[in-house]
DNA sequence: CGTGTTTGACCTGCGC
DNA sequence: GCGCAGGTCAAACACG
């Protein structure tokens, strides 16, 4: 057991030192927005809860500007801005009729790895799905079931992980009623497919065994989860 | 046929 | 007042 906790110990060290790099980078990418964004307040002076602003890493030619967060959007505009080549797309949260909640996605242009989702007002409803729920509880300790406001990279970096958590469970798999036999099978299968496609990424990708292995640590022993600077 | 997406038009706020 | 850019609307369209 001690052996293991050392090993535990040393491989959190190797994790600060990871996301110490992802800090840097994030930082990159936020100083540029910030700059090019000229007037816009900055995201220490947006109004807690009411924005927040998460990374989500995707393929760079995945041009869907789909983040799957546990909730359910539906897309009501589309526009290419003048600071980003990247087409901005406008989202409002379709779960509920008068929940108020809008969402930006745009590749972020220092990056284009990731898209930038920009979350604008709080839900007035919960996620009513599983996957919603994983999502939340993912997220539990430090953060609630809404990607937290932007106030430190941590929280961009864990809701980035947060996310991958939750690719199964989108808009598009969630209304289809079970059908029978082959029907079935072949859903069933495609389901499967999917859901080992995201494993075999989750498990290539070295936010989420980061954050696994920190919430291994952490539930071992008492060691404090790992933070930034 | 119901639901979601696309996309051009329109609205609004801001700087000059 | 004008022009520009971001944000929203809504008709047309696609899809299951």
């Amino acid at each position: 057991m001690n052996d293991k906790c050392n090993n535990l110990q040393s491989h959190i060290q190797e994790i600060i030192r990871t996301e110490q790099q992802m800090k840097y980078n994030n930082y990159l990418a936020s100083s540029y927005e910030s700059i090019h964004k000229g007037g816009r307040p900055t995201l220490a002076e947006a109004p807690i809860s009411q924005t927040s602003k998460i990374y989500v890493k995707t393929h760079l030619d995945d041009k869907t500007l789909v983040v799957r967060d546990g909730y359910q959007w539906r897309k009501y505009g589309q526009k290419v801005t003048k600071d980003n080549p990247s087409p901005r797309a406008y989202f409002k949260c379709s779960m509920a009729p008068r929940c108020p909640v809008k969402k930006k996605v745009q590749r972020s242009l220092e990056d284009r790895r990731y898209l930038v989702a920009t979350y604008d007002g709080e839900h007035n409803h919960d996620v009513d799905c599983s996957i919603g729920r994983s999502f939340a509880s993912a997220k539990s300790s430090s953060m609630a079931g809404f990607p937290s406001p932007e106030t430190s990279d941590t929280s961009r970096f864990q809701s980035n992980i947060a996310l991958n958590l939750t690719l199964s469970g989108s808009s598009q798999e969630k209304k289809r009623p079970s059908s029978h036999n082959s029907r079935e099978d072949y859903d069933h299968h495609k389901k499967k497919m999917k859901i080992e496609e995201y494993v075999s990424s989750l498990a290539n990708d070295p936010n989420f065994t980061t954050a696994l292995a920190a919430a291994v640590a952490s539930s071992i022993t008492d060691l404090p989860k790992p933070t930034i600077l």
